[in-house]
DNA sequence: TTATGTGTATTAGTTTAATAGTACACCGCA
DNA sequence: TGCGGTGTACTATTAAACTAATACACATAA
């Protein structure tokens, strides 16, 4: 049997730690929480937060300074992105079509939806500017 | 942490079943393989194909005659369906959305993308059409 | 220099899914 | 009746991820 990798906890862990980065959490060239506080902060154990720091170093999305932490890389946000783009055409889009296929659902109506969120989207935005745009 | 539940291989099991029954591999009201039968096929020990189908029973998707075997309920298709449809707008497409933002991917190119899908997708049918439209 | 906070390394223990193997009761059929 | 195929139940074991605790070298600042 050919098992789909489940994602555990590290990576989950690096997700969410990628997500942040986007996010101007921890800007390029900043330094993000050291393994013991950010263990701390998701409520797990520090080895599980230092395999988590390996694998994203490992990606060149942060990068280590001996005895001072790790730190995003300059180029971070765009390595997560075109990764996460590779992905999504990859692996994502394939599944998408395939459910619309099987449940018979018209694409319409997923423009129509997607119209939706953007609104959503555009009014939280107005109370909550990003803060890359803000600097 | 509250980590996302990573599917189990029971659970691909059981999901993979799904398929087979939507293919009509397993026609409503006929008989799946035994528990040691469907273990031997994907090579897995069989107390984990037992977690299956006591899954897809407690789903109402199959049933179970004492020393007979499990059958697929009369409307274990539907059943099927009707669960991934409720589970698609509720936790894919939302992230499917997301995904859409922070990519900034613009929804036609989605569409266009799927009419390539479905086209591929019409070439293949007709080598090989579904079997409940043969019957 | 010393103290404190970094990452790193190592060892041991826990947890849980999956495996392995066995035994048993029910059903249909010869 | 008995045989072979069902599901069911149970115990024990394995494997992998995560946890726990400790020790140590490096860098900064008091």
């Amino acid at each position: 049997m050919i098992l789909s990798e489940n994602l555990s906890i590290y990576l989950q862990i690096a997700e969410r730690i990628c997500d942040e980065i986007l996010d101007n959490v921890y800007p390029p060239g900043e330094r993000i929480p050291s393994i013991r506080e950010y263990a701390a902060m998701v409520e797990v154990n520090a080895n599980t937060v230092v395999r988590s720091y390996e694998w994203l170093q490992r990606l060149e999305i942060i990068y280590n300074k001996r005895g001072l932490g790790y730190f995003v890389a300059p180029d971070g946000k765009h390595r997560i992105r075109e990764m996460r783009r590779e992905q999504f055409f990859r692996d994502e889009l394939p599944k998408f079509f395939s459910r619309l296929y099987t449940l018979d659902i018209d694409v319409s109506e997923i423009e129509k939806q997607y119209a939706e969120y953007l609104k959503k989207k555009s009014g939280v935005l107005e109370l909550n500017p990003p803060t890359d745009t803000i600097v």
